[in-house]
DNA sequence: TTGAAAGCGCTAACAG
DNA sequence: CTGTTAGCGCTTTCAA
């Protein structure tokens, strides 16, 4: 193990007596050297394992080709999705990316913006924190000029890009397709209204209300959870045994969902016969359980790939344009199961 | 927007008047600092909204800070799950990733590990991809001397550290237990065997009917398929089409194993009456199908945390010590649930 | 088309 | 305890 030092463009210089400049030109491909000097340059390199060191061009071009992504939770599966597409696009365009877990805290957050920050990325992507109410840290990314675009869920009040899904009208459908199955009550598990999407599923479900000229007071209840299986599991249970009547339910996630379905089973309820289940996101499993449940198919790849091209973008364009503030709204679709399918509607 | 240049070690270290090495040294808690400048340095950083520039610290000192990770998809539960471990130990210890996908391509997996080379990461976990039968581009990683770990899947015959399960037992235990249910012959949905952890899980099922003394000409019947819910759906109703004989499945994930499951309960058969249905990985799924399927829990956050640790263990001494070449095998855990528990046995 | 020279921001000898 | 100085590997004017 002898190769204590890499080689560096000086060392094929030295080989070829030619000046560094000339090597680094050749190996960028710049117009300003001969073809013959770049094919002799190009074949030295690869000769001696030359592997250009990015630290160096970085701290020189002031450009690190690298992109932060910063998302609650890296285990779900949606968020894993729309990672897998920003990477995807990312490298297509020559960029690293650096992932990093908020978990949901606020002080993580913070801490993973400076570390991105300090890592010098050239723009971070981000999904903010259920708990994110100051946006200090938010703005300081900001004003250093790295510029930072929100996807999936967004933070009201801060201008700047945003790819995002019309969760809205997508609940307001399901909604919709519930109302039209004959229900009498609604019941909801919504997550925290604090955050973008919840607050917009659960506007899409008073959207549906109003347009069918139904009372949401008497025909739906609605309580915030934790969105797991087991808060929802714990949630219809205790709406069971509080007696609480609903003949549907609409978990906004679809582990929660799946954690209704199998409360209202234990409890001797059949889904759909008796009462409806729907969830949100279109997990995999969501189609394997059984009855497999209605839900929501939001582009999650899709998300990824998009906000990576818009911020990219940006980047290579920020000479010259103003800070651009654009929302880019992805369709979601409605996937109707047996979940939601009474029998006697078939 | 007019914040165009951060502020440096030099900018402060004008504003006080004193040298940017102090400036340096004060920010870097060095000994050999009055704890009055350090104080007065620490405070002037802070009023300027300082952050070091980590790509030119980085430069100076010849790492990065900074390990990189390759998997084969960053979307399947095991994987990210491991991610997040290996991202949480190594925030702990001043460490970022970079994370890389290989989609189980030989030719990405090289790409992403020149790419890691280039950015000078100071060490490599890697779970190799399936078709991984090339080493050469993981030995140019270690002739560089940057340290690449296994965890979870490895290549025979290349020496380093891997962190890994005891698949091998555990996928014994998992047979003798549906031995022991009184089974005529099983049927093995099995991985590639050319990776290592299909081909142990394979083996661990040899030595349960060794063990047994049973006949695996007779006993046992194995196909290779790709893990999946769609190809395990479709083997299982090839066997069935076929007339191939069975009463108990070990599919070698959880998600082959949910689609044998449906394929056989679309098939008339009941899951475990007639047939026992087994899998692997645990998988939150696994146990929120119906009915929840026996599998084997995998520690996977451990897993990684456990390869972050040594490898940063290994980066931070590695000036003294020779290349340690180390295999730590975590326990893995059967979970038995009703999928493989025949009610007469209850 | 090529070479010389400077410098990105930081750290680490070495002096004082 | 603090300052001086040099240099990590690369890119990029400016001159030739």
């Amino acid at each position: 193990m002898e190769n204590k030092k890499s080689v560096t463009i000086h060392d094929i210089a030295k080989e070829l007596k030619i000046d560094s400049s000339t090597v680094s030109r050749a190996l960028n491909n710049n117009p300003r050297v001969s073809a013959k000097t770049k094919k002799i340059v190009q074949d030295k390199a690869k000769e001696m394992h030359y592997q250009p060191n990015n630290l160096a061009s970085n701290l020189r071009t002031q450009k690190s080709n690298t992109i932060g992504i910063i998302v609650p939770h890296i285990t779900k599966y949606f968020f894993s999705t729309a990672i897998s597409g920003i990477e995807e696009e990312a490298h297509k365009a020559g960029y690293n990316v650096i992932i990093c877990q908020s978990k949901d805290s606020e002080e993580l957050e913070a801490k993973n913006i400076n570390t991105l920050i300090s890592s010098r990325v050239d723009g971070i992507l981000i999904s903010p924190a259920i708990k994110t109410s100051k946006i200090d840290h938010i703005e300081t990314a900001m004003k250093r000029n790295v510029p930072i675009f929100f996807f999936d869920r967004y933070i009201k009040g801060i201008e700047t890009t945003k790819v995002i899904t019309d969760d809205r009208t997508t609940s307001k459908e399901l909604t919709l397709h519930l109302l039209e199955q004959g229900i009498q009550k609604l019941g909801v598990l919504a997550g925290d209204t604090k955050v973008s999407i919840y607050d917009n599923r659960v506007k899409g479900i008073y959207d549906a209300f109003k347009e069918s000229g139904l009372n949401t007071e008497s025909k739906l209840i609605l309580q915030q959870i934790k969105l797991d299986v087991d808060d929802a599991h714990d949630a219809i249970n205790n709406w069971v045994q509080n007696k609480v009547t609903f003949d549907a339910i609409f978990a906004m996630n679809d582990m929660a969902a799946i954690g209704a379905q199998i409360a209202l089973q234990e409890n001797g309820y059949k889904v759909p016969d008796d009462i409806l289940v729907a969830g949100f996101s279109n997990e995999p499993i969501a189609k394997l359980v059984s009855p497999p449940i209605t839900t929501v198919h939001q582009p999650a790849a899709e998300i990824g790939k998009l906000a990576a091209k818009k911020i990219i973008n940006y980047i290579q364009e920020s000479d010259t344009s103003i800070l651009a503030s654009e929302t880019a709204v992805l369709k979601s679709e409605l996937i109707i199961r047996a979940s939601t399918e009474k029998k006697s509607t078939t």
